[in-house]
DNA sequence: GCAACACGATAGTAATACTATTATATTTGC
DNA sequence: GCAAATATAATAGTATTACTATCGTGTTGC
């Protein structure tokens, strides 16, 4: 795999970020700005100044600063996906697959060289810290419409039927995938800001093992 | 229980909103309005307008619109707990406590006629639709030291010593009812807009039964 | 009966989230 | 190699938001 392509819904966007240099830097200064900034402090302004063009240019690429964090978003689960069914092809269960695919969600990512100008690391904390606030939107039913969560959606349903070759009789599988995806995210947030509603005191491997028992359990 | 006292930590408003006609309609119009606009739309002079007094009128009880949101969430954690307390006293195993603790995070609330100016069930849309938005910000530390999310640690903590009686050896019941909690919230969200991420086709009892589910393979 | 306070009314400000226009630079098609 | 199309920079402008400040009047408490 060294051809690498990351599609993203071109509902996602005006113009494709990845097909030009101004695109790419508004990738990465974004990626860098919405991390020191946060979202509510984030502006089209700060990324036009920080890369020398301007507020204007921005908005020719994305219609506002949440389509932009949709984008990221969704690369971000493309990207996920990648990584899970590469690992995949190595695993013989299903309970390891699904052990796996919780370690991805929850470890820190490698930077990937191939694609110098997204750090992914610091785009899992964009997701950590700021995913629920691209669907909790008055506007979710027509995003979701327009292609908004297929990424979302999509490893979920890939977990699921994960999960079917562990117990076909299994009620709930959409449901525990989209709570273990969130609840993946949510740890990460609360041991590092609010302690008393995690018990993973000893880091992030601590998360996947309860995690991980929470989903195996769960399936049986 | 005919005296009933709700009391939100008092960095959560600048002056009681729960002494004062104008503050009690200052709580009644912003649950109904952040019920249709959503808290993005949502602004402290529409609220104004709509109960006939200004804006500055409504900041003199609060800073700002997120500390309002965070009082109405925490209004509703304090409710909560006293709901589960009551419904408590006449079950007598744990599991059935954590089961009757569900019900009451995931079935539509009853209106209390002693506090007319509170809408419970328009409340609790609120928290379902807005709730990791108090957190997902860059004050979160500090407002976590003024105590902002108190009622839902306490929640947490109360849920927890429960799973304790069930078994004292399980390793992650906070970590678990954060889950759990956070779960309720988004799977009654994603039954009305994103329904591949939940299998709760037959309404809110789907989802009690789902988490309930969860919660004791989990423990076991 | 007066001091303190609550509220309404009004004004003002900086920042945000855009939209529009024009000039210049670059790419592309032929 | 040149015209046409496109991309970007530069600038300006607007409505709204999220406040802050001041002042006058009416009400309440002591």
């Amino acid at each position: 795999m060294n051809a690498l392509n990351i599609t993203v819904s071109d509902k996602l966007y005006l113009k494709n970020p990845d097909e030009t240099e101004l695109g790419r830097k508004i990738l990465s200064k974004s990626i860098e700005l919405l991390n020191t900034l946060g979202y509510e402090q984030f502006t089209f302004k700060k990324v036009g100044t920080a890369i020398e063009s301007t507020e204007a240019s921005i908005y020719r690429y994305f219609q506002n600063k949440h389509q932009l964090l949709a984008y990221l978003i969704n690369w971000y689960w493309g990207w996920l996906e990648i990584k899970m069914a590469n690992e995949f092809i190595l695993l013989n269960t299903p309970e390891h697959k699904l052990e796996k695919a919780i370690e991805l969600l929850v470890l820190p990512m490698e930077q990937d060289d191939r694609i110098p100008h997204i750090n992914e690391n610091q785009l899992q904390n964009i997701v950590v810290s700021e995913y629920p606030k691209i669907y909790l939107t008055k506007d979710v039913d027509q995003e979701n419409q327009e292609g908004y969560f297929l990424g979302y959606k999509r490893i979920c349903d890939t977990l699921s039927k994960i999960a079917y070759q562990i117990n076909p009789d299994f009620e709930h599988p959409h449901s525990l995938f989209a709570t273990v995806i969130e609840a993946a995210q949510s740890q990460q947030f609360f041991v590092e800001h609010l302690p008393r509603l995690s018990d993973a005191k000893q880091g992030p491997r601590d998360i996947v093992s309860f995690l991980t028992q929470m989903t195996l359990k769960t399936i049986q």
